[in-house]
RNA sequence: CGCGGGGUGGAGCAGCCUGGUAGCUCGUCAGGCUCAUAACCUGAAGGUCGUAGGUUCAAAUCCUACCCCCGCAA
């Protein structure tokens, strides 16, 4: 039978479920769902969200609603007739009448091995807490953040020099084909949900900023994560002064080195990289970027940016 | 008109404000030193200074327009 669905999501995790949706011919997606559109990038154009983009390749009918709580949202909902809503990746909670809606309610792709990890930003969680492993889990959602009920999850290992953006496109790409292979069965009747254990559940929240900044009293290896974990947002960073000018230095690749020294203070400098000793261990940085500049190899900004190695700060 | 940085030999950067022989680090090539070397020494090649105009005796440098790259913000 083909179950007739309603896809709300925005991005690229959510992206990658519609697109394997729309191609498999056992499901007739009836309309998608997603967030309007914002002023973004540079120069703060309005770019449409990529399920926008999908949904209009595909010819299906699409919907922007300001607020998914809006009671206009909701009676085009239930117009829609869906067998079942699938969730992605939308950024917004749905009100319990929506999650109402549907005979076979609404499920949910998330990018963790839940109870672990819900909320925002698993991904960069995982990665930020030296996790080696992590998954996906599809589950019928309830009023709570992340807390439904568990229909089916799949795990995968973290690399150990994997960032959160690779993981990320794995994961969209594990998800879509876990949801794809979940649904028929579910909407059978095969599978059992089964509830999440709420004492095991940690909350990934949200990333701003702030949190890429790099504080050299923590581990190398705590460093190495965060810069993994925080590719490409919002990288992990250090302010600096260079030639007067204060800048902005991400730094997107680098290892852990076996020396010691004043936390920030640098061990090396020069066409073989850039070593940075840390509250234990050092980094060694293989590849950065300054503000307004793109990403170069520590060697050519060791060429251009003659650094002292000794006193801690450069 | 959201804010801002940048485009200079192959790479990364100075020089621009206060116009007037093209500079630095690295790479490349040749030679030297060395048991040897990614080390060191000597020398060499290599640049329409993003594009198009303008000002000027003279423009990488000042003015205008455009193209491209990037950070913030969202």
């Amino acid at each position: 039978m083909h179950l007739r669905i309603l896809f709300m999501g925005t991005a690229q995790l959510a992206g990658a479920s519609l697109r394997a949706l729309l191609a498999s011919s056992q499901f007739d997606v009836a309309a998608a769902v997603t967030r309007p559109d914002r002023p973004q990038g540079r120069e703060l154009k309005t770019r449409p969200p990529l399920v926008k983009k999908i949904a209009a390749e595909a010819g299906i009918p699409l919907l922007q609603p300001e607020r998914a709580r809006d009671p206009e949202f909701i009676s085009s909902v239930a117009d829609l007739n869906p067998d079942i809503i699938v969730v992605a990746e939308y950024g917004e909670l749905l009100p319990p009448s929506i999650l109402a809606l549907p005979k076979l309610g609404c499920v949910n792709v998330h990018a963790s091995l839940l109870p672990k990890y819900r909320g925002a930003a698993p991904i960069q969680w995982a990665i930020l807490n030296g996790e080696h492993e992590t998954g996906v889990t599809i589950m019928k959602m309830s009023a709570g953040l992340d807390t439904g009920d568990i229909l089916t999850q799949k795990a995968t290992p973290i690399g150990l020099e994997e960032t959160a953006a690779q993981l990320h496109d794995r994961l969209a790409i594990l998800g879509a084909e876990l949801l794809v292979s979940t649904l028929p069965d579910y909407s059978a009747g095969g599978i059992l949900p089964t509830p999440q254990d709420n004492a095991a559940a940690t909350h990934a929240r949200k990333i701003n900023r702030e949190d890429g900044r790099i504080d050299w009293s923590q581990t190398a290896a705590a460093l190495r994560n965060r810069i993994r974990a925080f590719t490409p947002w919002p990288g992990a960073y250090v302010d600096l002064t260079i030639r007067g000018k204060p800048r902005l230095v991400k730094f997107w690749r680098a290892s852990v080195e076996l020396s010691q020294g004043q936390p920030g203070q640098v061990l090396q400098a020069d066409r073989n990289g850039l070593v940075i000793a840390c509250g234990s261990d050092a980094l060694r940085i293989q590849e950065l970027q300054v503000e307004g500049g793109r990403k170069m190899s520590a060697g050519e900004f060791a060429a251009g940016y003659p650094l002292t190695v000794t006193a801690p700060g450069k």
